[in-house]
DNA sequence: AACCAGGACTCTG
DNA sequence: CAGAGTCCTGGT
């Protein structure tokens, strides 16, 4: 069926988004496993026109899965009224015809999104979308032939490296955390799923502030200022996160502040106050813009 | 083959 | 409290 939202999904699959990779590419077709209310079901999207044309296979309803698709991607949000805004402001013009369709790329797993986004934490999108795929295939739940990423209390048992695996079993070998590639943030990401077992439940984020999530969220190992806002925007839709990183802050300095070095925390103060509820949507669209503009080998 | 990029954390002053 | 050094891996 053909869900009536513009969007361009190669565009957003591809955007690195911290909430999940992209999803399995087949032909032109996306496709992902999704649980709803715990019943699986396979989603399958392309790109027909501006628009998506969705599929899915699996015990729940129609309704459901729309809903479902349209909170992964974003689809309410009213693009052309963000595209207007950003023609209001001369620093920002150029930005949407370079990002046209972009979207938020919503997790289906907020557990996923913490421990990808943790992952991403210095390094590249290549390699961290490598590891948490690694993860979905060694520890996940097959559902033809799609992975789930794996649950807080599988990932709890997990082995931090060979050593650890060696010393407990004489099982299988590549088993652990670090033969997916994640090197020294291993240890970050079990602690981190030892306290979503112990301290901190993940379903409350919602219901919090912004700020009081924000704050929440900082305690998690491995969690820093930018990966917190990747978890709050990503993860839980919080769109007033503004994640602030080298590129954006090299990008920000540019625009509004002479390309003097300003510190990545002012960064993150400035693109709240300045963008408000748009703030995420900027971020993605500044971060986009500049890697298609030009911009980037420019700032380097 | 030696270097570099990328955030969070830890240690130092 | 700010600034510097370190962590791992894939890429040049």
């Amino acid at each position: 069926m053909i869900i009536n939202a513009s969007i361009d999904l190669e565009l957003t699959q591809n955007s690195g988004q911290t909430s999940q990779p992209p999803w399995k590419k087949t032909n032109d077709s996306y496709s992902d496993l999704v649980y709803i209310n715990n019943n699986p079901a396979i989603f399958n999207v392309m790109q027909s026109g501006k628009n998506i044309d969705f599929s899915y296979t699996g015990n729940v309803t129609e309704d459901a899965a729309v809903e479902k698709l349209k909170e992964i991607y974003d689809l309410d949000f009213d693009l052309n009224k963000f595209y207007r805004y950003l023609d209001s402001y001369d620093e920002l013009k150029d930005m949407a015809k370079f990002c046209n369709g972009l979207r938020l790329f919503q997790a289906k797993d907020p557990f996923e999104c913490v421990i990808s986004s943790i992952c991403s934490a210095n390094n590249s999108i290549k390699r961290w979308t490598k590891s948490i795929s690694d993860m979905k295939v060694k520890w996940g739940r097959n559902f033809n032939n799609h992975y789930s990423f794996p649950d807080v209390k599988i990932f709890n048992d997990l082995y931090l490296d060979d050593e650890e695996e060696l010393f407990e079993t004489n099982a299988n070998k590549n088993n652990n955390l670090k033969a997916c590639g994640v090197g020294y943030r291993a240890p970050y990401m079990r602690k981190a799923s030892e306290i979503f077992t112990v301290e901190m439940d993940l379903s409350d984020i919602p219901k919090m502030s912004y700020d009081e999530a924000f704050e929440t969220i900082l305690e998690v190992p491995g969690v820093g200022p930018k990966v917190a806002d990747c978890i709050l925007l990503y993860g839980f839709g919080f769109r007033q996160a503004f994640p602030s990183d080298v590129w954006i802050k090299r990008i920000v300095s540019h625009l509004y502040f002479d390309g003097k070095d300003i510190k990545v925390e002012k960064v993150r103060e400035f693109g709240m106050d300045e963008f408000g509820e748009y703030a995420g949507y900027v971020q993605l669209y500044m971060f986009h813009y500049a890697r298609k503009s030009g911009l980037m080998e420019r700032l380097k």
